[in-house]
DNA sequence: GTCTATAATTAGATAGAC
DNA sequence: GTCTATCTAATTATAGAC
């Protein structure tokens, strides 16, 4: 991050505000209509910029793309790591729930970051191939490490790391990437404060089999 | 069906034949690459057709699109009902468990149906409209009903029924709708006869807190 | 019914002025 | 850095022969 801060020195004072918004307006565009769907030319429209500019500030539209990745993993990357630092000394099990529970509240806010793992997870090609080798696996390894030390301990049901992986992250984002269909369905937001919280509670509880959150 | 069949009285024998296999290229296009990134073009050669015959079959590019979707869904209806049928007198949570297995059965033979779900269900348009107003909303009025029946019971966690609707459909499908992805992150493959077997355990075992597989 | 040929539109990317 | 104008390629859909 300082590295780009000064590779990017003596650009003019709004290129980096400018790079910015594309990158945010390409996240979302991304996210909602995947990467074929979305267009170089929406984009723009919704940072507020001319399509041709995207091209110079980026020189293709993958590496646009994976810009945009790069930032949205760097915040949740940022986020896991605080949580976890400020649980140093606590049990793994209670240390754990709580984890879970900040991944849960990630991924309502960030609902772009599991609808994009889902539109390029579903097929082979170099973005899949990239995405895991950059960002997935770091994050499946200490998940799945941790479910196995904390099945040793007799903690979860023996289950192998790679179900509870699947249950964990499907179970906690699907109703946030599904957000439009949920409003139609239940006639709630997901987005709300205590729908999360609630979310949350539900995915500890199936997970841990206890029904009293804490925090 | 039938109505369909007496309706195409009178085509050419092949003409059959030709339909159903654009159905079914069509289906695994549009789930493997979203709507905009299926092309005419791809699914026509995936039929063994020429391009334009897509376009005789049916009117426009969305008009596929509804057909192949309401095959699939006619698909995932026939297999749960005829589930259903054969657990008359069984009591609740037991036929529960075993429509919960077959529907992650299904989820892992036809990873279509949820890849689909998803790519539309991310943004509001007029396919999510179809889609929950055609085929989702029966099948979620179904679910949170049966769901509320046990949590009423005290079979079942007392969390809202949204909230297990989403724990089950993203916990049971999220593996096989990211195939690729988890044979690279876990080097297995999803879609073997034991690793279904395996995680439709997990969910079961993980939604009603039994760790015994009945059959 | 199914094909070949093609029209009309829209996409990503580049050239060049400021 | 950012814009306007434009190129090339690829898309869906239609026309018309067989």
């Amino acid at each position: 991050m300082a590295d780009t801060a000064i590779a990017r020195r003596g650009t003019r004072p709004s290129a980096d505000a400018t790079r910015d918004a594309i990158l945010t307006a390409a996240l979302d565009e991304f996210a909602e209509r995947s990467f074929d769907g979305a267009t170089m030319r929406a984009i723009a429209t919704r940072a507020g910029v001319t399509q041709p500019l995207l091209n110079y500030h980026f020189s293709a539209k993958d590496e646009l793309w994976r810009a945009a990745v790069d930032r949205l993993f760097a915040s949740l990357d940022r986020v896991i790591a605080a949580r976890a630092a400020g649980l140093r000394g606590v049990d793994e099990l209670t240390a754990t729930k709580l984890i879970v529970r900040e991944f849960v509240e990630f991924s309502a806010r960030n609902p772009q970051l599991h609808r994009i793992i889902t539109a390029e997870s579903k097929t082979d090609g170099p973005r899949l191939d990239w995405l895991v080798d950059h960002h997935v696996r770091p994050i499946y390894d200490a998940t799945t490490n941790r479910f196995a030390r904390l099945t040793e301990l007799g903690l979860l049901p023996d289950v192998a790391p790679v179900h509870l992986y699947y249950l964990l992250t499907g179970g906690a984002a699907t109703m946030f990437v599904l957000a439009p269909e949920c409003r139609r369905l239940a006639g709630i937001d997901p987005f709300a404060d205590d729908t999360i919280a609630a979310h949350a509670d539900a995915v500890v509880a199936l997970l841990f089999g206890s029904s009293e959150p804490e925090r």
